[in-house]
DNA sequence: AGCATAAACGGACTTTACCCCGGTTAGATT
DNA sequence: AATCTAACCGGGGTAAAGTCCGTTTATGCT
């Protein structure tokens, strides 16, 4: 019998090359965005920049979306933390419904920035990685619970609210990298038409 | 000078062959997709198995989603005559908060339907064909409009519904082909929730 | 009917996502 | 420290998307 059941559970620590490799790959990533944006990140050109081979690339992304997907949950670190312990209205002690248009905000602002990089992120396949997982779902659900939110609607409504949210600027902004003035424009139409939703699916 | 102006305005008539290769690779497509998904419709195939060469393929279609759009847009017809001129709730003449929620039952039911064609069809490239033009967003509109909805929302909040509506469909449905239960329970929960969050933004 | 022209056609070519497998190396075990 | 093993590395190979351009054909005009 084996007596240490953590090494189980964790099943094994990533390797400190792979490590090195997967940051290394990262900053290549972004950097080549920058430089010539996203439709223009290749596996093979990736790597070679990195000077890494192609299959270290596809371990550790799998897919091309995989990067992209990567990018941002890196980038996503710091929002979920300033919703999950930062100061109110954005983190917790206010009022829900104040949360949930800060959150909402917040969340545009973040799917606008990074807009290039969450389309990429879309693979034609499987679940919708942006989407998919992820706060927003859970967040939504627990403050319009906070709300008053009924329960017999509360599965429903967090649905579509989610899609409220993401849905404008993963499926129809058009423009691929929208510049300084577009860009201001949609985020404040966006934050105040989700702002304008939450106050009616919430006022009693 | 050119003394006739309407040959200028409409360009040129389809030629025949052109037409009768649309039809015939739309037909070849179609019958691609139910014998082996629409993830194993590639060009080459699609080009072989109608007989023509790929050029015309991409001619035709521009790009694989092109064929998934062209493909929902035929399906999409027979809908969009029922809503424009057929009998209520979902036909023009009653209530329109009644309308709105029809029209969700009915676009939900052809997007899970067509799941497959749908998702197939958002190229990771550029506006989002299903979602972006169409009849969804001029249709809510008119309908908030009807139903009360203050000018300085209306825009607002036409965008957040329609992404509400297409949202869940396209973005988080996971399934890939939903069985026959599965996806009348989607349906019955979609409709549901659409039909939560209509009564709730347009209620006084 | 014959002709001019613009559109459609076809297939070879390029690029790129993704697969595979032999060789190598980091870490655990003794 | 030596060894063992699983994970990592690399680059060549395949298939499919999308481009190009020379050839063929339908359609409008005289």
């Amino acid at each position: 019998m084996d007596g240490d059941l953590i090494p189980l559970e964790r099943p094994r620590a990533e390797r400190a090359d792979a490590a090195r490799n997967r940051r290394l790959l990262l900053e290549t990533a972004r950097r080549m965005i920058d430089e010539a944006g996203a439709e223009n990140v290749t596996m093979d050109g990736l790597a070679e920049q990195a000077g890494v081979g192609k299959g270290t690339v596809y371990r550790r992304f799998r897919t091309r979306a995989g990067i992209f997907v990567a990018l941002l949950d890196a980038e996503e670190r710091g929002f979920q933390q300033r919703v999950l312990s930062g100061p109110p209205p954005l983190g917790p002690g206010g009022d829900p419904v104040d949360r949930l248009i800060a959150y909402g905000q917040g969340r545009i602002t973040f799917l606008l920035e990074n807009h290039a990089v969450a389309r990429a992120a879309m693979g034609q396949n499987r679940p919708v990685p942006v989407a998919g997982p992820g706060l927003t779902r859970p967040h939504i659900r627990v403050l319009l619970e906070g709300a008053g939110v009924g329960a017999d609607h509360l599965d429903a409504l967090t649905l579509q609210l989610a899609a409220a949210l993401e849905g404008p600027v993963l499926l129809y902004l058009t423009v691929p990298d929208p510049g300084e003035a577009e860009g201001e424009r949609s985020l404040r139409a966006l934050a105040e038409g989700w702002k304008v939703l939450v106050t009616r699916v919430c006022r009693t």
